[in-house]
DNA sequence: CGTTGTGAAATGATTCACAGCT
DNA sequence: AGCTGTGAATCATTTCACAACG
């Protein structure tokens, strides 16, 4: 392990800005790639995608650039996306059934191995080709199945309860698609996705006649 | 036009959360809240929240703190949830479905007034109320039902071409599901949401062993 | 050459700490 | 007393600018 200074977050959130364009570009047979271009691409400054980029290594190459295919085995080995994580999806809803479906999932180095619901109405279903199981099967099956990330797309009011659950159970890390802060008790990982605050970040731009994104430096 | 400093970015992302917060609080008759209670229930420090609040006005009551249902009337004022957007879905896949069944949209001001796609197997259907229409209707429709929104749920490759389609129609904003950075010329606001980035992010933090959410302060 | 990696400077955001109001 | 609003201080992030390298 190579001893590295603090990464500040805002690198965090651009490195998967980063991947996502190199891959497009690989499949576009581009060989190198210059600060500047990526940055470019992502509204950002050729200073700042080597900044981010140097916090992990020295992936370029001086009067060239970096690699691209280099660079995305890289950022890979960062992710941890060069692993598998087994995932289970809880709540057999709209956003459950989209979570299924999306095919990148799959890509970025997760399986669903497992679904999970409490309407008796849907246990048993099949969807996008996963048997929906009774919420009391969770705590055996992350056990059973090495499940590591639970992907939670039920109501607010439920999301707290089955946040619990699956850290009993024993995963290491939450998707939230719940509008509610949960707590965690430091205990896991936990990413949110949030549509209600989205569109709220968005009415409020518009109000004020902003343009571009606020995820941005462009403004 | 009150004459008001620059508003910090990441202010504008948490205004949304303290809405939340707030509203579930009215919901359980609380009267008043200080800086201190909103911060601990967000993961925030006192200050910040009160320095947050008072980019936009004096809302506070010295000794007592916030009257949360005056303080939920002006959040939603600065949001411009007081007033209704008309929001067209593109895109009746997964995504597009789980966006029209999605009950919070209504409640935050925003009104679904028309849903697109461009398979010919969908057009005509009826999905949560609503019939698809060919997206060669957009252009029209957009200016006949006064859409403001854009809600783009179609997949990557196709998203930048909708995009323009919305723009050249003439929305003002536009919320992104399309794993993309759109390029819309400065011409209208976006939010973009991203699973396969939120994804990542939590692989990111697992594999280190993070624990919390990025998003929050106390790391 | 062109382009990286990186200290140093500049900008931006958070926290501190306290005067002032109720 | 309790709590807000806010300048000043601290801390974090971005940008600048340039030596070093292929």
């Amino acid at each position: 392990m190579t001893s590295r200074s603090k990464i500040p977050r805002p690198t965090v959130k651009r490195l998967s800005l980063y991947l996502r364009d190199l891959e497009s570009r690989r499949e576009q047979e581009q060989q190198t790639i210059s600060s500047q271009q990526l940055g470019d691409a992502l509204g950002l400054t050729d200073a700042q995608v080597r900044k981010d980029l140097a916090y992990f290594g020295q992936f370029g190459h001086p009067g060239i650039g970096y690699h691209v295919q280099e660079l995305i085995a890289e950022l890979r080995k960062i992710f941890g996306t060069d692993r598998k994580w087994s995932a289970a999806v809880v709540g057999a809803g709209n956003i459950g059934r989209a979570v299924m479906a999306y095919p990148r999932f799959r890509h970025k180095g997760f399986e669903i191995v497992a679904v999970f619901d409490n309407n008796p109405g849907v246990i048993g279903q099949v969807i996008s080709g996963h048997r929906v199981r009774p919420m009391d099967d969770l705590p055996a099956l992350v056990g059973a199945r090495d499940i590591k990330i639970g992907i939670l797309a039920v109501p607010a009011e439920t999301a707290q309860a089955v946040a619990d659950a699956l850290i009993d159970a024993g995963v290491l890390g939450i998707l939230n698609f719940a509008p509610v802060r949960l707590d965690v008790r430091d205990a896991v990982s936990i990413t949110s996705v949030d549509f209600s605050v989205a569109l709220e970040q968005l009415a409020f731009q518009v109000s004020l006649g902003l343009t571009g994104s606020l995820d941005e430096q462009e403004g």
